[in-house]
DNA sequence: TGTTTTAGTTACCATTTGGTTACCGCTTTT
DNA sequence: AAAAGCGGTAACCAAATGGTAACTAAAACA
């Protein structure tokens, strides 16, 4: 009844957590909130991610609606990312979980 | 800088979907804001989950401070779970992630 | 006497997730 | 002629996560 009920509808929070969860995820997002970026870019932000995750997450988070991915034809190439309005409709849960974590994780003596 | 700053210190978001995030923590923080629950009572309300599994999740919850345990010395063992005032404090989080899977999973044509 | 009941633990295995390295295509720069 | 720059992909590996089955202890019950 909490993943899932008899007729399998899914729990609202367990359905978002597997869009927003992982380990990469949020720091992503938390990237792109500041404004459209390049692969490359985010790479850089991201210190530790590997460029094959990072393309997989992307993908992912693409294919949730999330983000979008706009490609130039140029050379060499040129990838932008963006949040979509869905994407950043999610702002209020990272506000909430951020209140939290300041608080009660990063506020410790 | 979205995981960690070059302090080293940790973003809010990230600190505290460690805690959280997973499998099977929402599922069963949400289980006993319902109220106490003994284990097998938990492993019931969430279906699939092994107790194996079970009991690691606990252990972490616990040692977070999420959740509380109290232990019967009876035959045949009795153990309580219930959240502390810290994983009550999560429920703003909670809700504000429902609400949006709701709207914007749940709720799809 | 033997089975049941509860909350685990142990040992072992499968799946998922994330990571490393090398490489590509195509143009501009050196 | 060669290397740099970008956004990937392919092949291969390692680690984390999750799962199963068998076992435990002590009393209650038939």
């Amino acid at each position: 009844m909490v993943t899932k009920t008899t007729e399998n509808t899914k729990c609202p929070v367990a359905a978002t957590l597997e869009l927003i969860g992982g380990r990469w995820k949020t720091p992503i997002l938390y990237c792109l909130a500041f404004g459209t970026k390049r692969f490359g870019e985010i790479a850089v932000r991201i210190p530790n991610i590997s460029r094959k995750v990072l393309t997989e997450q992307l993908k992912d988070l693409e294919k949730d609606g999330l983000i979008s991915r706009k490609q130039y034809k140029e050379i060499p190439p040129r990838v932008e990312y963006s949040l979509t309005d869905l994407g950043k409709s999610l702002s209020p849960i990272f506000d909430e979980i951020a209140a939290w974590g300041n608080q009660n994780i990063l506020a410790k003596p």
